[in-house]
Parts: structure tokens; C-alpha cells; sequence
DNA sequence: CGGCTTCATTGACCCTGATCAACAAAGCCG
DNA sequence: CGGCTTTGTTGATCAGGGTCAATGAAGCCG
């Protein structure tokens, strides 16, 4: 059923250690299946039975105090990797904030497997070394850069990771954000308000356009880098 | 030179999954160094061509903006691992906070080895999946906790991640911080006088006592857990 | 022991960003 | 199209925590 062959993130995606046998074996243990935007695959603080890969579509890993204040901890993409292999509960949720596409194992299996395939083991282990240096950098922006600086930091963030996909043509003339203003807030540590006045104000001085509620124009890339401390 | 076998953490670094004799193989390959406390052994932004074990003594990764602020981004205890493998520069610096002993090698003769031993591979994988998972929870801490969870929330975590060594006597019985104040402000993203002034209030209405400058006891697990939030 | 340096505490004041509240603009759907 | 809901913007006010400054307590070493 699941044909990895053609899947869209064949070369992106940790499968892409694998030679064609290997697919097709951890192929028929996959399950594609579609999740709509705001449905919740995995809960903080449950024993998390599957792992993944994106597909397609944009989920957050979300933190959350007793109180109900949350922290974005992580953005996945297509052909990034979701849960939490060998044992563990998973320490944050995962929600999809669009509509998004996963190709989903059993965490038993997968591991199983993986131990099998210390090439799929070394991407996987890439990978994770690469997220843990990002959560690092971010960090350093929660707990110590001030408002300007963390929407700057961030607008630069997402002009980088989402430049790719959308055309070669002019990566400075604008993308698009997945993410509502909320969401942005709780990517920074901050609330919404002060993250809508923050980009208000970069709007105000032509440091950047904001065609819609989503759109954003970087105009003036060299001071938002110097704004980002 | 190296003697694996008899080595402090043997059994606790990524080296236990190793067989004696491979043991022996990767034991050529290392070298031991001590480092002083206060040292920095890895400059953020630098090519880092050495990775490591800890067998003694702690350690700090410490990222920076331009004009100087730190945040402390990771605590480095015996048994853990150091350094970036599989390329890259480290996206952070790696300083002495007490008297250290390390066990070094070559970044790239440990990449070769390691790719021909899954078994550590995979002990790193686990180790660097939890790392990220920690650095995750700090994230919430760093981005949404108020002045008094994030000191009560730092108590905790210490208390748990150094009690095992100390005696297994009273675990509540107090234990010695490898910070100083100004170290606990960098981890929680936090000025040295908020720190002061939050241990002082936490020591007033009696949660907490504090014998000497690093030594904390516990008076209230219970109401500490309830003020981490 | 005594002076010096480093580290921690405490106080006074101020500023950034949170909170509360009202309003405006988009999207949605009958 | 028009009402309703959701999302975003703007304003007024407040407080948590930062900043600046002075004092106090520990460690260090001659």
C-alpha cells in the first residue's frame, strides 16, 4: 500500500539511507494517514505509540505548564522525523497546524527495526543532533534576547526554513507563515499583543511588508539581521 | 595509556556498549585532560574538532549574543558526552566549571569509529534524544515561567540530577551546587539579583535553607514542586 | 591576622512587556 | 450579501523583573 519509491520526501527524509529491499520491507510496516489542522497526534505526558515522518503539512511540538500557558519547543516540516524512539513517554504534544500527511510506525516496530539499520540509525541520530543545536540556539532567544529581537530572530528563522519549497525566484520577496499570530507568540515566549505591536512597528519603519494576515515581505534584510542581536 | 577498563564511568558512558576488546581499539584513540575550572574548551561558532566523555568534574554550554549576554544552555555531568560529531561547527562554547577530567578524541577518527559500531551509536543516539527532550522542557521554563517557578523548577532539577552521586543518605538532606549565582541567573535566564532576591524570600518563609553559598537544603518538596508550577 | 578581591545580598527606581479591554478586519456559511 | 465567529490590532494601565548602586560576607594570599 504504501509505496516509498515515490514518496515525496524519499530523498529528504531518514529513508533515504535505505537501499530499495529496506524500503519496501519498512514500507508494508508504515501506515499513511491524512491529519487535519488542529488535530492532536500525540499528548504531553502519554505513553507515545508511534513515531513518524512528515509527509506533507506543518506540525508543533508544544510544552505546557499546569495552567495552561504553552511554549512551542519544536516545528516540523516535511520529511522531518515526530516522536520519540526507544521507550519513554513523549515529553511535549504534537498538533498539526495545517492540514498534513504522516507516514506513521509502530515505536516497537520502528525500533526493532532500526536497530537493525545502523545507516538509518546514523540519520536519525543527524538529525537529532542538528534539532538539539536548534533548541539550543532558541534558548538563547527565550531567555535572553528582548521582544524586537525575538521577532526579528524569527522572521529570519522562517525566511531561512521556508524559502526552499516555495520557488527559487526572489527568497526575500516574501513567504508565507504557517503559523496565526498566536502561534507566533508562543514560539517566542510572548503574548500576542506584543508580538502583533512588534511587527506593526517593523512595518511602521519599512523594515518589512505584511500583504496579509500570513504574507510576510522582508524589505530590509541587513537591519533585521543587525535587530536580531 | 588509557585504561578503559578500569575508567570511573565505564559503565555509564556511551563506552558500555562496547565489547573489551573494541574497548581497547577506541581507548588507543582517546587521550585523557584535565581542565580547569573556568577553561573553555570549545569556542561557540569554532570548528570543534574534538568530542569527548566527562569523567569528572562539571561543565557548561554557554551560547552568547553579540553584545555579550549568556545563556547557559546545557549542564555537562560525568558520564556524558561533549562535542558536535558527524561535522559542523559547535553552535556553542564548552567552559569548566570545576576542576574536570575528560576523556578526548578526535572528532574525526571518533565519527569513523562510531560509524562502524552501531551499538554506540545507538547509545549516543538515546543519549542525545534525552538531551533534547531536557533542553525541550527548559524551553517552557525559559519562555513562559515566572521568576519564582523558574528558581523553584531549577532546585528540583538539581536536586534530582545530583543526588545519586552524594550518599544515598538523606536525599532531601541538602546538596552542593556546582554554580554560583551568577551560573543559576544564566541558566534561567534570570539576572544574578532576581536569583539573590528569589532564594532569599524562598529561605524567609522557610522552603529552603541555604547553610553556604552552594549548599541547599529542602525544607518543602511538596511546596516547592507546587511553586515550579 | 589583615587587606584585597570576588561573590552575594539588599535597596531604590524604571522600563519592558503582560494584562485588561475595546475595536477592527478577515474568514465562514447560510 | 449579511450576520457571526475567529483572528488581529490598538490603547491604557500595571507589575515583574531589569538596572544601577551601595553594602556585606566569603575566600585568598602575603
Amino acid at each position: 500500500m504504501t509505496d516509498c519509491l515515490s514518496c515525496i520526501v524519499r530523498n529528504r527524509a531518514i529513508c533515504a539511507s535505505l537501499r530499495p529491499d529496506e524500503l519496501g520491507l519498512l514500507g508494508r510496516m508504515g501506515r499513511r494517514q491524512r491529519v487535519s489542522s488542529g488535530h492532536t497526534l500525540l499528548w504531553e505526558g502519554d505513553d507515545a505509540p508511534v513515531v513518524a515522518n512528515v509527509l506533507d503539512g506543518v506540525l508543533k511540538l508544544v510544552a505546557a505548564t499546569a495552567d495552561g500557558r504553552e511554549q512551542i519547543v519544536g516545528i516540523v516540516f516535511p520529511s522531518d522525523f515526530i516522536g520519540r524512539p526507544f521507550g519513554k513517554e513523549s515529553p511535549y504534544s504534537v498538533s498539526a497546524i495545517s492540514e498534513a500527511e504522516l507516514c506513521i510506525f509502530h515505536r516497537d516496530q520502528f525500533d526493532e527495526f532500526a536497530a537493525d539499520h545502523p545507516d538509518l540509525q546514523q540519520k536519525l541520530l543527524c538529525r537529532t543532533l542538528a534539532e538539539l543545536d536548534r533548541a539550543r540556539r532558541w534558548m538563547l532567544l527565550l531567555g535572553r534576547k528582548s521582544a524586537p529581537e525575538k521577532v526579528a530572530s524569527f522572521l529570519l528563522e522562517m525566511a531561512d526554513r521556508l524559502s526552499p519549497p516555495p520557488s527559487a525566484a526572489d527568497t526575500a520577496r516574501g513567504f508565507e507563515l504557517p503559523f496565526g499570530r498566536q502561534q507566533i507568540a508562543d514560539i517566542l515566549g510572548l503574548t500576542i499583543e506584543t508580538t502583533s505591536r512588534q511587527l506593526t512597528k517593523m512595518r511602521a519603519v519599512g523594515l518589512i511588508d505584511l500583504p496579509s494576515r500570513r504574507k510576510i515581505v522582508i524589505n530590509d534584510l541587513a537591519a533585521l539581521n543587525e535587530m536580531a542581536g
